[in-house]
DNA sequence: CGTTGCATGTAAGTCGTTACATGATTCT
DNA sequence: AGAATCATGTAACGACTTACATGCAACG
């Protein structure tokens, strides 16, 4: 069983599902193809973890909605109870990042404003999704705690890194004052200040 | 050309090294295990986008020393100016948090600490890092600049899953107010409550 | 009349990990 | 005595992507 699997299991825990709805489903969580998905979901089917029933539709195509088995559900809980080890990330982003040197200003420039486009909206979609769901009063022991959460922290860290995309464009922006305190003191000095700042904000003292 | 290709080429912009400093070097940017790079690097070299220089030592193995060639620092720069793509994040605790529901109390508490405890290691690394870069003044020129900054991004995007995890935590304590507050007012609006304290301390309004 | 959504699958190929292979030096 | 660091490589396998294949319905 490898990790895409215990993924699909996850979610089939909270509700039945048929593997085109898991494909849309797993991109919070563990991105995957559907070529991906539907092999998975007949091995997995063939070794007892899931059941499906085939269900047919008119004027849709027919699909198949799969259960989680009483032997899936002990698979999946004797996993989450194990330590979670591996955080891959992979985003040719911060390789440009690290090469913009080789970039004059204003392509510069253009590499974080894009990236701060995106995350921008990133941030509005998931403002109305946490609307939504505020609504509900969500417990800690409801099964959308987890969805919930995992929303918020998403939230709050495309947040954190749409303020570093600011302080990085003060560091870049030539007709500022910014340029102006470079000079005189360099990008880790403002750092520096910048997290004195927030330090003083969030604890009344550095 | 694959992404590795152009993560290997960035490093070597700057100064020439050995496969073996480069996997380690790539750990911030692309990381790759040294039996995925050693291939690159020789298939990289035929096409003439590297070249080598055997180098013989006493004491330790011999070495090869890669240098960017006239050509890869060409096909390096054009794949800059491309417009970043794709970011893919996975991440096994995710799938844990998400299944949460799942776990008691206690078990549940430990996910996140395990977390926080891994983060804080983490920060109190690059808090000495960022303090030995803050000596030298980083210029939004120099060759470390990328470097730097990336840092800076990774220690914010950690600082701020630290406080995620002492929000979650805070919604899990039992023997707290908290659960008193969960009561009346569900996760959600604890949430909102903590968006609005952060907006006011940083815009002095809602 | 083209695109998006619904719905499932296979085949070929690339990317990445784990394991195999070697070997001296230094640190604990 | 065993582990870690330095240093390079190959082979086999598993994970993931891209392309191929089909087909109806609704929307603009």
């Amino acid at each position: 069983m490898n990790t895409l699997g215990y993924a699909i299991l996850s979610v089939l825990s909270k509700r039945p599902s048929s593997g085109y709805e898991l494909a849309s489903c797993l991109d919070l969580l563990w991105p995957a193809k559907h070529s991906q998905i539907y092999p998975v979901l007949t091995k997995m089917e063939q070794k007892g973890l899931l059941s499906f029933e085939h269900i047919e539709q008119i004027g849709k195509p027919n699909k198949k909605i799969y259960s989680i088995t009483e032997k899936g559900r002990k698979t999946l809980e004797s996993w989450i109870h194990e330590p979670a080890s591996n955080q891959i990330i992979r985003d040719d982003f911060l390789i440009k990042v690290y090469a913009i040197w080789l970039k004059d200003e204003e392509n510069a420039k253009k590499l974080i404003q894009d990236r701060l486009d995106k995350l921008n909206e990133q941030v509005s979609l998931q403002v109305k999704e946490i609307e939504e769901i505020n609504q509900e009063q969500t417990k800690t022991t409801s099964k959308k705690f987890g969805k919930y959460i995992l929303l918020c922290r998403s939230h709050m860290l495309n947040k954190e890194e749409i303020s570093w995309c600011h302080w990085v464009l003060g560091l870049l922006k030539s007709s500022h004052i910014s340029k102006l305190l470079l000079g005189v003191f360099g990008s880790a000095a403002l750092y520096k200040i910048l997290q004195n700042l927030k330090l003083i904000m969030e604890y009344g003292e550095i």
